[in-house]
DNA sequence: CTTGACGGTATTGTATACAAATGTCTATCG
DNA sequence: CGATAGACATTTGTATACAATACCGTCAAG
């Protein structure tokens, strides 16, 4: 049975907060107060406070010139940025696990593949599954490249401005191609082939990036025709 | 005249730990309470609490399996990893800020490079200023990339184990050549050459890595003399 | 001698009260 | 009519008290 660890209070403000900014009850630009997120969170000021902190790092609130807070606004270039850290970073991660990964970790990658596919094929596609364990599988590379450093810097630039667009948006044929690369790169660890993982994680956040690109144009030419 | 910030309690917290930590009064594993924080930053525990988590984001100071805290210790390794991850960062500041820097700022860089030389030629070679100058250096190209990501990103690398050792550990033609080297990356932001500058900068970087090794190891070879 | 349970102590987590500071509105003066 | 100063309201910052939790030594049982 799994652990129930105690559920600290800054955290659950952390998990609220970011679910109401990333849901996008919050609008970007828009003022949030202290008291305000302790009342949506449940818990007094002081944990919230920890939680801002935390989101305010991964730049998903800032503060205006004088510490009132705000919801981030993302401009394209923000976004085109995060890839390209996004794409060195991981690209640096999957490196790494190439040489440390255990073959045990390659076996859990390779079950949650499987997962990926039958959320690929299933029909409708489950997009929430499939980005749900492709969380999971970038997270045991991430483990797997024994960088603390690397775990840090990471979450400041996974998903902020993915799991805003609702899920419907992605086509499946981009869904195969991504679950072809996750195979892939299971390929290049196998093998611990440090310069082949990197360059097909590299790859693989790019291309990443023009289907992000292409779903949020496909979404505004939605919102327009329902307007 | 400049503005005289007021001081936060929580910055006063973060400087004196940070300055606690990295001067090396506080040893490698070290337990630290948050009271004892409190006492040696000259503020109550609240404040001291939010300076420990950035800290912590920076892993100057670690958490134990649940909540305790402790000075981190370094390996080697993570040495490595960290000026490898500088390297591709500062790297791509580089390449970013050679298409965004201002003229303006490429003259103050040539400012900073004169007194950058001026530390070096003294005599004896005034290290502490040539570190200073060094990082109003970068800190322009990492204003120049233009992006809160990198800003917020590089703090979490930068001059961690190399305040550590005492100034003297350098020989005056390491700092020749690292003079040296801000003055291409100058040319290279004159130019606008994006590549070039990445490239510099990276061997920079990994340059810097060595001289830091080396001098390590002088450093210990005088400490076993010592002994 | 090892192991495990118990309880005291040290340390972190949270809430609340209050202080400082920032923004805003209004009234008055140029 | 616009600008500015001052009072008031809102928001953030800090300290303190208390609650919850984790650690550690002790002691008893196997």
């Amino acid at each position: 049975m799994e652990k129930a660890a105690t559920p600290r209070a800054s955290d659950i403000a952390y998990d609220k907060i970011r679910q109401f900014v990333l849901s996008g009850r919050a609008e970007p630009g828009e003022q949030l107060t202290e008291e305000q997120l302790a009342r949506i969170s449940g818990v007094s000021r002081t944990p919230v406070r920890e939680a801002v902190r935390r989101l305010e790092n991964e730049l998903l609130i800032v503060r205006s010139d004088s510490k009132r807070l705000f919801v981030a606004d993302w401009t394209a270039g923000d976004i085109d940025e995060m890839f390209v850290l996004r794409g060195m970073l991981e690209g640096h991660a999957a490196s790494r696990a190439a040489r440390n990964i255990t073959s045990r970790q390659i076996e859990e990658l390779g079950q949650i593949s499987d997962l990926l596919d039958a959320a690929v094929h299933a029909n409708p596609p489950d997009v929430a599954e499939f980005l749900a364990q492709n969380r999971r599988f970038h997270d045991i590379i991430l483990d797997a490249a024994r960088s603390p450093r690397l775990s840090a810097m990471l979450p400041m630039l996974v998903e902020q401005p993915v799991v805003r667009r609702t899920a419907a948006q992605y086509r499946t044929d981009e869904l195969v191609q991504s679950a072809r690369e996750h195979r892939e790169l299971i390929t290049a660890f196998a093998a611990r082939d440090s310069h082949w993982a990197r360059a097909v994680m590299t790859s693989h956040i790019r291309r990443a990036f023009h289907v992000f690109s292409s779903t949020a144009m496909r979404r505004s030419e939605q919102v327009q025709a329902n307007d």
